[in-house]
RNA sequence: GGGCACGUAUGUCAAUGGUAGACGGCUUCCCUUACAAGGAAGAGGUUGGGGGUUCGAGUCCCUCCGCGCCCACCA
């Protein structure tokens, strides 16, 4: 057999996906058994811009994790792969494309225009699921889907008819987001705020029919060609007789009426507020409160309209501003200038910044989906966030100040709003223009040209994209679906908005748990972003240290943030050559076994210890493991395993095994050792898979055995693989803390004459004599029954176990459980005050753990409020202490 | 302006109120027949400061310092 030394995660990547995805393990209709139980996630769609990166490995690794998990704890697994149309970003790239061929999308028109993007999508879009492949992620691509899709298109339509036949859904007059740049109006949340350094501009206004003037603040002069009134609160004893008074408007021909509102703050600026309804959002209200007029100055190229005056029109907004400003001062109305910071708006996707606008729209009132989300927080505790605190409150928080919903876009990239208009202007919303032509009488009919946000089709995902509104069986088996993954930006982009559509049109939650995953910082703890191009990318991770690695390290991340450090990653690129490497080894001593899961299933009296041992070991994993992942604690499940495969498995077992099982001489004790190492290494294996599932794969179908018969019964009959083998359960009978006790005091011995060894020096080479005291009968039994793998794995030329040590003079001593005493001679080697030293040094570490110990226990509330069980524990402990410390001052005494 | 996290070894991170750990780095020794991407043995901590609750605090409370995130209509 002929193996390299090393891993070569490459080779294995290569080898396993397209077989898997071929043979359709990825799909639920893989598992035979009608009443396993259901396990679903739906993957929050990536773009179909979109490329792989660290956001998206970290979320995937842990979905797939789960759905590896599940699928071979013989769950019926869906994880269900889909992207999102992404009408902004799909839109601009595709317009960016036109503009190197010197079109515009009016060049085309919009039906050419959404011909060319769909061919775009065709041939680049979707680069992330070639890059998801390369992840291993294990989602069926069989049910891929897409929320242009014929039938997830249907359910947009189908969503918005019943929303507005409810009346939840209206079109209006408002004031809205809107990026001159886009083009189009933006809901709340894709706008960012972002602080910018200002100027606070005092504008004077003269009152009409006397010569005072009153100064507003203001940090954009240029609207107040639109201002229709000034607004001060009647509280302002300042203001109170101007209340109701008249201004002239500088600038312009208009007069603006002083009014008296709540909401200006005495303290700020001058107390006294221009009101420009028709850009402002504050504004706005407060006309509706008082009646005032909405004139538009600024168009939505950002320019200044007609209505601002002959000096202005045409005008960019910040030319404008500029323009008022020396007006002002020309007319001697501009009091001062001062340095402001304040935050201002931009496009989330395109900074611009964006120019508050009235303009028609559509709406959703969220009152009654909100309601709906909120009740089911508050009587089933649905969905569960994981970690709850802080995101249940914040989801909550946001929930209860929800205001409506813009869900129009000035975009042609998206669902087309289902809703016609006849000559006449009447509005016919209806799920197709036969529908609507049907409902109108009419044949003539024009449909409205915007499109849904994106997000909207986003909202419907979790039922969606199981065949809603038809009741399809993927439905009824898959939802709800069991977890969302995802990051903490979207919670109430689209974690809520699915709750909301979920409880209105299932009548469900979608999702049992939502587990937001942390942050993956740049190694100096800044956000990875395109603009600061300090992101890492998960393929030249891959590329450099392998996929296993690589997922190994992100499932550990868990839901803080963390800096990416690549050392981390090579650190588990090790662990894959360690485990391919402790393969290697059984594979080389293999001939006469094979993989026998009843090896590990049940204990036989004649087992030695160290099978024992490793037997609680693996089963006290396999329960450590499934409990963490229950609770979504990744990073102790990756510990857990590590730790087992490399510490346990790979340190001691194989070694201690190692004599059995590298025995030139042909026996059945051989093949038996043989047989038991490759169970436990296949368990082993399987514990590791939803984790790495190439490496596992790779080297669980070279392990001698009949692979088909091992797999999980729900998939009797499917080809061999790793991945549907049974994932190892715990059985509570195989824990043995007896094993474990008695193991320990094996370990303890050898870390002793370890120790000794390398204090003293001694050669590796060299074989020294180990004599052991031990008063203790069982504990005397245990280190004879394992004199042959002690004296081996500690290189000695004899192991002497007595009931009371004897031992030259010049020996180098260390004290173990139980009042137990090894000793090395060394004769002519011995430095007896180095040695003296070495074990004073020991005793006091000793002596200063015993003094704290003491210290609580003389303390008498101690004992009278601990629980029992844990005074028990530290006099135990005290007591082994003291046990140690005697024998360790004997000992010293005797080298005197 | 509100709200929420976080601060632990040199670095990155763990630790249901009960002996502070892991990995990397560092020191010494070893190419021992699975693995030098390895083995063995070590050094390294008043858990940001201060106060409190408790038999017992990294963990709970208060406060200060530091870093970060989210929300928000002070022009």
């Amino acid at each position: 057999m002929d193996i390299p030394k090393q891993y070569d995660p490459k080779q294995a990547e290569q080898d396993h996906y397209e077989r898997w995805e071929k043979l359709g393990f990825f799909a639920p209709e893989i598992n035979r058994d009608p009443n396993a139980p259901v396990y679903s996630i739906v993957i929050p769609p990536p773009n179909v811009t979109g490329s792989l990166h660290m956001g998206h490995a970290l979320q995937h690794t842990m979905m797939d994790v789960l759905t590896r998990y599940k699928r071979m704890s013989g769950y019926r697994t869906l994880w269900l792969m889909g992207m999102d149309h992404a009408g902004i970003s799909t839109q601009l790239m595709v317009t960016r494309e036109l503009k190197k061929e010197r079109l515009t999308r009016h060049d085309l028109g919009r039906e050419a225009f959404i011909e060319r993007v769909w061919k775009w999508k065709k041939e680049s879009g979707g680069q992330i699921t070639r890059q998801m492949r390369r992840e291993g992620a294990s989602v069926d691509w069989s049910r891929e889907k897409f929320t242009m899709d014929e039938d997830l298109s249907y359910a947009v339509r189908e969503v918005f008819v019943r929303l507005y036949e409810e009346g939840m859904i209206y079109r209006g007059n408002r004031i809205v987001n809107w990026c001159p740049n886009d083009q189009t109006v933006l809901s709340d949340l894709e706008v960012q705020k972002e602080p910018q350094a200002g100027k606070l501009y005092y504008l004077q206004y003269p009152v009409k029919g006397s010569d005072k003037r009153v100064t507003v603040a203001t940090t954009r002069p240029e609207t107040m060609l639109g201002d229709t009134a000034v607004a001060v609160n009647p509280e302002d004893e300042r203001y109170g007789d101007l209340i109701g008074a008249t201004l002239t408007l500088p600038l312009t021909d208009r007069e603006i009426p002083v009014v008296a509102d709540g909401f200006v703050d005495p303290e700020f600026g001058t107390g006294a507020v221009k009101v420009t309804p028709a850009h402002d959002p504050n504004d706005y209200d407060m006309g509706m409160r008082h009646n005032l007029a909405q004139i538009t100055v600024i168009d939505p190229q950002a320019k200044m309209t007609e209505a601002a005056g002959a000096d202005f029109a045409g005008l960019d907004r910040y030319q404008a501003r500029t323009k008022v400003v020396e007006k002002f001062e020309e007319l001697g109305l501009l009091e001062k200038v001062v340095d402001y910071e304040f935050s201002i708006s931009k496009c989330e996707r395109c900074k611009t910044v964006i120019e508050p606008l009235t303009s028609t729209q559509w709406f959703l009132h969220m009152d009654k989906l909100r309601d709906l989300a909120l009740d089911l927080m508050s009587r089933e505790k649905k969905p569960r966030f994981v970690p709850e605190v802080p995101h249940e409150k914040v989801y909550t928080n946001w929930l209860e100040n929800l205001r409506d919903w813009t869900i129009s876009r000035q975009l042609w990239w998206g669902h087309q709003i289902p809703a016609w208009y006849t000559p006449d202007g009447e509005v016919i919303v209806a799920r197709s223009e036969a529908e609507a032509r049907e409902k109108g009488g009419t044949g003539e009919l024009t449909q409205d040209p915007d499109v849904l946000d994106t997000w909207f089709s986003s909202a419907l995902w979790p039922f969606s994209t199981l065949g809603w509104p038809q009741e399809t069986d993927d439905l009824k088996t898959f939802y709800p679906t069991s977890v969302l993954i995802t990051a903490r930006d979207i919670i109430f982009l689209w974690v809520s908005r699915m709750v909301m559509t979920g409880m209105k049109f299932i009548g469900e939650r979608p999702f049992d748990d939502v587990y937001i995953t942390g942050t993956i910082l740049d190694p100096h703890g800044q956000r990875m972003s395109k603009t600061k191009m300090n992101g890492i990318d998960p393929l030249e991770v891959f590329d450099r240290y392998g996929v296993d690695a690589t997922r190994l390290k992100l499932a550990s991340v868990g839901s803080t943030d963390v800096r990416w450090n690549d050392k981390q990653v090579e650190s588990y690129r090790n662990f894959a050559n360690k485990i391919w490497n402790a393969t290697r080894f059984c594979l080389l001593n293999s001939e006469g076994a094979a993989i026998d899961p009843g090896t590990v299933k049940g204990a036989t009296a004649d087992l030695a210890l160290h099978d024992r041992w490793i037997l609680s070991r693996l089963n006290k994993t396999a329960r450590d493991v499934s409990a963490a992942l229950a609770d979504y604690e990744f990073h102790e499940a990756v510990q857990t395993l590590y730790h087992f495969f490399w510490d346990d498995l790979c340190d001691w077992y194989i070694e201690l095994t190692k004599a059995d099982v590298t025995n030139e001489v042909v026996s059945k004790q051989r093949d038996e050792a043989r047989t038991r190492l490759i169970s436990v290494l296949d368990q082993a294996l399987r514990l590791l898979h939803p984790f790495m599932p190439y490496i596992t794969e790779d080297l669980w179908l070279r392990l001698p055995g009949a692979h088909a018969e091992l797999l999980h019964q729900a998939y009797a009959g499917a080809e061999p693989t790793i991945m549907l083998a049974a994932y190892p359960e715990a059985n509570a009978d195989l824990i043995d803390e007896e094993a474990e006790w008695q193991m320990q005091a094996v370990i303890d011995l050898i870390s002793r004459v370890r120790n000794i060894r390398s204090e003293m020096n001694i050669k590796p080479s060299e074989r020294v004599r180990v004599l052991i005291g031990a008063p203790d009968g069982k504990l005397r039994s245990v280190l004879t029954a394992n004199t042959n793998q002690i004296s081996r794995i500690v290189r000695a030329s004899e192991v002497s176990i007595q009931e009371t040590l004897d031992a030259p003079r010049a020996s180098a001593r260390a004290v173990l459980v139980g009042g137990a005493e090894v000793a090395v001679p060394l004769e002519g080697l011995i430095d007896f005050e180095q040695e003296r030293l070495r074990l004073s040094k020991e005793k006091e570490k000793l002596k200063a753990e015993a003094g704290k110990l003491e210290a609580q226990l003389g303390n008498p509330q101690f004992a009278e409020r601990a629980p029992a069980e844990k005074v028990a524990e530290l006099r135990a402990r005290i007591s082994d202490i003291a046990q140690r410390t005697t024998q360790l001052d004997q000992t010293i005494a005797n080298l005197e």
